[in-house]
DNA sequence: CTGTAGGGAGCAGGTGGTGGT
DNA sequence: TACCACCACCTGCTCCCTACA
């Protein structure tokens, strides 16, 4: 949306390119060296006192002389001292930076997760290290978790879209505290819906309570979980109600996929609602179905999943299911800190839930 | 779009939420400590080296003898060994790791800038720690300027959505080198345009070329640097083409502003355009102003800005301009690569441009 | 003996010099 | 003259142990 961008390469004012001249040294190698700041011998100095004195004061320490802690505070702020996380890390073999997968998608799901992710991960004192890939890129995959090894986490959260990239996060070893957000079904005990089942099962009944029972379901890539988790439950909703699924088409998500599969998806099969798979693939599919004389919802009723900030704005608006991608990345968070802690695991509950929107994309099925 | 989710709390199988069990010991606070992995000292005495042996393998020197590298290959193998980052950062004062600002939003470009920025530094064996922040929130921004200041960043990146972050971040001395990501105009040079302007003109040009004389301008939040380059250029494109430039209105960049703010404004100045700030806006926009009788484009053209996915499904499809969010954020990399290696500062033109979409949003003006 | 402060080892690894084969 | 071992010390910080009042 935005378009924030940068000065044209050569006219930028060097000194708001960055702050190397005045503080970063440079190797013959041409790499530029981190910064010689003051370390706690150096406030110790200043402040007539010992290195363990700072330390103990920095890591609040109680008994401190009052007069020995001013002059401490005093020599911290004219030296300006910010401690090396490195050398902390070292020494205590703890750190406060978290790893997360991410994957690259067009979609705004998996990057409001990892807002939600990092904002929640902040408020709790710790750094994400991101890395983002492509699910169907293993090597990528296997380089990336091999990175994440070395580098002193505190622990790991991930989503696994599918299953291949789930055997290898699994298998990783990654020597911390590893949180895998993924939706396996046969793993949820049987009393458990899946959100994408809870979603899903409320807009298929919504549906057929509208007097639709040829209901197609147009779905998102078989290989990932989420996508087959829905089809699941759009095949389950359908015979819980005595109706008879029909077999899902597959998208890649996106709203040119489902566009394109509806335009060229047979119509004459007596189907009066369309459950897609996400917001964007519904709106492909309007499109396509309305450049083919199909009127939304008079003639055909399509229902979402996700409900995108835009939905609300399409023509008709969309009727789909609240999904809370930030709630989701703060639930992988609280569920990390909780292993890492060694603490009671947070209630799924109480941060997600699948709500049905209801807007005008749904209507009563036509008379025949 | 996706809903990759989880196990519900307490169904979860142990060794799929984490590996603790088999790796991760204990403290008695409850903290978990990273594991005990092998030291280049454990490598060096199962090959039967010494540690500075196996250090200059892994730092690829050349002048080991054959034998002696297998054996230190093989030793390596069968530890498992993963070279401890923390420790190299502390001894070398150099780490791959970049720091990045981004700023929450609901909206798609700046998670699709912090992708493209992921990859590129993947690419170049860096990884991303990332921040997401409101720009708005001050201090969240200062705590975060101070944490990204202690973890040995080899260099850091920002968008500097408002002036106001701009200028924490500037006054921030980070001690590396910063990459700040704006697009302030008075800073570029006269005969560079940035690409706000370059686009906003190419969308004033393309609706006055229609016959449209009274257009107007539906703004982003006046704080963001983008949204005011984006207001100067409809004004100067509006004088260039010897027009008279409106008072541009204020949204918050979503479709609901948009249409909120389309709802309410009067509709009898004789406009027959209007040059939304991106695509969003411009969905909420057309909506409104179907809602109020108004056709688009036969009575009303709207273009937008950015070319999100959805807007070629949009009903009318959206006239727009392409931007390119993850070729800036790999621009924003390499520009600050070129900074670590003081090497020289990429072109800007190769990685971004502003392309006229032209779809079905516009047509030419009404005859009066 | 309690409150306060300092000395020194160690975290994992990098780097220099020296000397031996 | 290659190759490599050994020794020593450096990075910044934590933490155990000790010492002094």
């Amino acid at each position: 949306m935005v378009g924030v961008t940068a000065p044209l390469a050569g006219s930028a004012d060097p000194e708001v390119r960055s702050s190397m001249s005045t503080r970063v040294a440079t190797d013959e190698d041409g790499t530029s060296k981190l910064s010689r700041a003051a370390t706690i011998y150096d406030v110790a100095a200043r402040a007539k006192v010992s290195h363990q004195t700072v330390s103990r004061y920095l890591r609040k320490y109680p008994g401190i002389r009052p007069e020995t802690r001013e002059r401490v505070e005093l020599a911290l702020a004219e030296l300006n001292y910010r401690p090396n996380q490195a050398a902390r890390t070292l020494a205590t073999n703890r750190s406060l930076r978290i790893g997360a997968f991410a994957y690259e998608m067009l979609e705004v799901g998996p990057s409001q997760i990892m807002q939600g992710a990092s904002r929640r991960a902040r408020d709790a004192g710790y750094m994400l290290d991101l890395v983002t890939l492509f699910p169907s890129d293993d090597e990528a995959t296997q380089n990336a978790i091999n990175e994440m090894y070395q580098q002193n986490l505190a622990g790991v959260i991930a989503s696994a879209p599918t299953d291949r990239v789930r055997e290898a996060l699994e298998a990783a070893d990654f020597g911390v505290p590893l949180y895998i957000e993924t939706e396996r079904e046969d793993e949820l005990g049987a009393e458990h819906e899946s959100l994408n089942a809870v979603g899903t099962r409320k807009l298929v009944d919504h549906l057929v309570d509208q007097g639709h029972t040829t209901i197609l379901n147009i779905a998102g890539p078989p290989s990932w979980i989420a996508s087959l988790n829905r089809v699941n439950a759009y095949r389950r909703a359908m015979l819980h109600r005595g109706l008879e699924p029909l077999d899902s088409l597959h998208t890649d998500w996106s709203a040119a996929s489902g566009y394109k599969l509806a335009r060229q998806m047979p119509l004459d099969r007596g189907v009066t609602a369309i459950v897609a798979t996400n917001d964007q693939v519904a709106l492909g599919v309007v499109r396509a179905l309305i450049e083919r004389g199909v009127a939304v919802p008079d003639d055909m009723s399509v229902v979402g999943f996700d409900d995108i900030p835009e939905s609300e704005f399409f023509l008709p608006p969309l009727t789909t299911v609240q999904t809370h991608f930030d709630m989701q990345g703060k639930y992988s968070i609280d569920m990390l800190l909780s292993m890492i802690h060694n603490s009671e695991a947070p209630v799924r509950e109480d941060y997600v839930s699948a709500d049905l929107v209801l807007r005008s994309s749904t209507a009563r099925a036509p008379v025949a």
